[in-house]
DNA sequence: ATCCTACAATGGACATTGTCTAAGTCAAGC
DNA sequence: GCTTGACTTAGACAATGTCCATTGTAGGAT
């Protein structure tokens, strides 16, 4: 994730040691927190930080294109740093476990003119349900 | 609407004017209104229903899989009367105006066994962006 | 190396959405 | 018409997110 960094501060990034630890936080594959899981997550690391800066990041992330925002549920957005690759999600309906997905075809073309209302459709999210091997049991 | 409120009869459910009410609001095709918004449309019909009765009968009506809940966004559910027709969602990404779309194909069909995970799918759910024809301009 | 200053971080108040509870009310069966 | 348990109500509470005034600091200028 150092790229990341590397790429922000090309952006005009100012470079603080919050910024550092959300972006380490948001590390690895299947990686979708809440702000406040992030958060948590960054205290360890950096106790003084603060709620108000980690919710700020998170954001200015989002706007860069570098963070993707999920809402599986109602509960609280999710932040997702697997943003160059375009992907869906696959959510246990139980635990709320989530992964990344690539279904093949394209939903895109599956919408009839007839069904757009005028509409400009640029975008697509599909989410998977169902129940995770741990959930499902047995 | 007035065969919803029979089948509910026949389930046992209490006949309230509370209950009466957020049913008419409830009514018609497109409708994805959010709690607060049924709760003000009611308000107008009866004006001494609470905030809790309408959180409450919406929850029922959704136990009873007589209304969807639909999570768009993430600022609050919105509440889908249509649940016997499976449908998507379209929505504008600028003013939120949402419509039920019928995709051809099966999205189900779309996700190999190598991307399941182990998980136990057993539904699907699409949502369209783009911006509604007012949004558009032009 | 030190200084400056615009940008960033902080803590806490506030807003929105939703849940819960104790007390009062009433639909429906007798 | 009573009775009773289900229903409704008002308001407290909780979770998530936003905003703002103040304080701190990264990074360029000297
Ligand atoms: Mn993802
Ligand atoms: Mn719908
Ligand atoms: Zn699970
Ligand atoms: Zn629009």
């Amino acid at each position: 994730m150092s790229d990341l960094l590397e790429r922000l501060r090309g952006r005009g990034w100012r470079m603080t040691a919050q910024r550092r630890v959300v972006a380490e936080v948001l590390n690895g594959e299947h990686v979708h927190l809440t702000a406040d899981e992030v958060h948590a997550r960054a205290v360890t690391k950096l106790p003084e930080i603060s709620r108000a800066t980690v919710y700020n990041t998170l954001g200015e992330l989002v706007s860069l294109g570098e963070v993707l925002e999920v809402t599986t549920d109602k509960r609280a957005k999710r932040y997702d740093p697997n943003a160059h690759q375009p992907h869906h999600h696959l959510v246990c309906a139980r635990c709320g476990a989530i992964r990344d997905v690539h279904p093949t075809g394209n939903p895109l073309s599956d919408l009839p003119d007839s069904e757009r209302f005028g509409f400009t459709v640029s975008d697509v999210e599909v989410t998977y349900r169902g129940l995770c091997p741990d959930c499902a049991g047995a």
